[in-house]
DNA sequence: AAAACGGGGTC
DNA sequence: GACCCAGTTTT
């Protein structure tokens, strides 16, 4: 690469920046436990979406501290609905390696940064470019998508040698004098001028010089890993109805939704009628006769990045002595059902059955 | 090196 | 319906 087109990219950019810079006031801060919770919360998730947790988190853990004590539960019942619920888990876990073994002072440096749980290289760049103005280059999604339309990378962002060779690029456009201002800058363009699909290039700084704009492909880069075809999977979720109470249960670790709260589940083979959950229930040895009344909610279709959900919610009316509950199933009040940190496709449900 | 891991916005 | 978002961890 040619080195005195990287020093004009570098000199362009930031002077584009300097008019051009978002004003995002929860960007501002140079506290190492804001940018890193911030940044945490923004993996794979927009602005818009994520700013709303990161103030109540902001709110509800002031510091490291509160958030060391804090109870898993409660931390995944602030992230409900945000998706990605192991960065809740790491996040907090990180909070009390913090706190445990460095005596609740945070890192100065990139590698000791990668050391805590949910901080990889990016997050890591970010926070030590951010907080201390060290000379750490982010590569997130916007970063690898301007890289590869200015500069013609062909690699794919998502593969081994793509990561390598964004991240060296990124790391020799760099200006190590002012690393936060050239990380932001470079994220501001992603996201506000060389976006996703029609890019305003008429508006940028780069036009002349872009491979992509020069060759008319712009919308060709950065190159696209195939896409890999969701896994379908049919839920059955017993709705237990013994007066006021239910069940439910904890999702285990090593799958999806891993230290929610759900309600009994039978994973079925397909979309289930009445006869197969009847069957099923006492296959289960949950009950020992069929249940009566028993009425099944119409599949709601749930699409994620990686599975299609299907889910079928069969509402049970039935005496609490009649149910064999496993160790491990909760009772509790339908009214307080609020308190537990659910998967979105059940919170959605259970809002529409109240309203 | 690939696959898994959520949810929502946009075109 | 496809793509993608201020990525990390597990397999």
């Amino acid at each position: 690469m040619n080195a005195d087109k990287q020093k004009l990219f570098r000199k362009k950019l930031l002077a584009w920046h300097l008019k051009n810079r978002r004003k995002l006031p929860w960007r501002f801060s140079r506290n190492p436990y804001r940018i890193w919770l911030r940044e945490v919360i923004l993996q794979q998730t927009r602005l818009e979406q994520g700013a709303p947790y990161f103030h109540r988190f902001l709110k509800r853990f002031p510091d490291v501290r509160q958030l060391a004590q804090a109870e898993l539960d409660e931390v995944l019942h602030l992230w409900q609905g945000l998706g990605y619920y192991s960065r809740a888990r790491n996040l907090h876990a990180a909070a009390r390696q913090i706190v445990d073994q460095l005596g609740g002072r945070f890192p100065k440096t990139y590698q000791e940064w990668m050391g805590l749980k949910g901080i990889g290289r990016y997050t890591a760049a970010a926070i030590v470019s951010f907080a201390f103005g060290q000379p750490y280059a982010v590569v997130d999604g916007n970063v690898c998508r301007v890289l590869a339309r200015a500069f013609g990378i062909r690699d794919v962002p998502q593969s081994a040698k793509g990561k390598k060779t964004f991240e060296q690029l990124a790391q020799a456009l760099i200006d190590p004098q002012r690393p936060a201002d050239f990380n932001q800058a470079m994220m501001d363009l992603g996201a506000t001028v060389c976006t996703p699909r029609k890019p305003l290039c008429s508006s940028c700084f780069w036009r002349h010089e872009c491979y992509a704009h020069q060759h008319q492909a712009v919308e060709q880069f950065p190159v696209r890993k195939e896409a890999v075809s969701p896994r379908v999977r049919h839920f059955a979720y017993v709705l237990f109805e013994m007066n006021a109470h239910t069940f439910i249960t904890r999702r285990g670790q090593n799958d999806i939704y891993s230290h929610l709260y759900e309600f009994p589940l039978l994973e079925m083979n397909r979309v289930p009628d009445e006869a197969l959950v009847q069957q099923r229930l006492i296959a289960e040895g949950w009950i020992k006769a069929p249940a009566s009344p028993m009425r099944l909610s119409q599949p709601v279709v749930h699409k994620l990045t990686h599975q299609w959900l299907y889910v079928t919610f069969v509402h049970v009316g039935i005496c609490r002595h009649q149910v064999h509950a496993p160790s491990g199933w909760r009772r509790v009040a339908w009214a307080e059902l609020n308190q537990f940190a659910f998967p979105q496709v059940i919170r959605k449900y259970l809002q529409k059955q109240l309203s």
